[in-house]
DNA sequence: TTCTTGCATCAATCAAGATTGATTGATCAG
DNA sequence: CTGATCAATCAATCTTGATTGATGCAAGAA
């Protein structure tokens, strides 16, 4: 069962929600600034210079894709990376290219 | 830097087309095709049940952004997976994650 | 309570990507 | 040569996602 760890797999919805919210450049600029640890919307929108909606809107795309997570305190909204959310994609990605260098089927027509 | 075994770093503008290309659905089909190995596009024209004209789009997309390389034999062209693309997009992925659980920086409003 | 701040959400607009059908160029068979 | 097949490309349409500005809601502060 290809167990490593006890990591899930990926379905292909799964898969694509998580690979499309990587894809947007502006929100590969919010998980970098998440690299070094978590952060509060309201430094966000300082350090990236995003509008205030701009910004809620991405996190969310990253959140619904399970990339990020959130917490409350007080006034303030926490967001955090999700590691094995990550590794998933990438037992994905290996899973992808493993054994793919057999030789050609030769065409059936 | 980062040596393990030469493997090259993504900017984020290619970090965006690999992506991008790898999350939409059809094209997730196609590179299943070819997880086992090298196929021509008439072959994946009648697996996957795709329009010749969408599966050529397709096709195009994954080729630009290096998930895939094509060949031609005569008449027919066939299309495989270049695992080194996959490999560094997996490098990417590590880097992102590492030292991602460090203490939340205090806000600063 | 009222006011302010932090953030999510909504509706409207805009941009980017996907699909379709037709055309074109290349390769091979007859 | 002529006709048929494989595959890329183009233009038009359709669909999806991103951006913007306004509004709403919850949590303190006064």
């Amino acid at each position: 069962m290809q167990e490593q760890g006890d990591t899930p797999t990926l379905t292909t919805d799964q898969a694509s929600a998580v690979l499309k919210a990587l894809a947007d450049a502006t929100r590969q600029r919010i998980l970098l600034q998440l690299k070094s640890g978590e952060r509060c919307v309201c430094d966000l929108t300082g350090d990236l210079n995003l509008a205030q909606s701009k910004l809620s809107f991405h996190l969310r795309v990253l959140k619904d894709a399970g990339l990020v997570a959130d917490r409350q305190s007080g006034r303030w909204i926490y967001y955090r990376l999700q590691p094995q959310t990550i590794v998933t994609l990438e037992n994905w990605l290996i899973d992808l290219r493993r054994n793919c260098e057999t030789a050609a089927a030769p065409c059936t027509n």
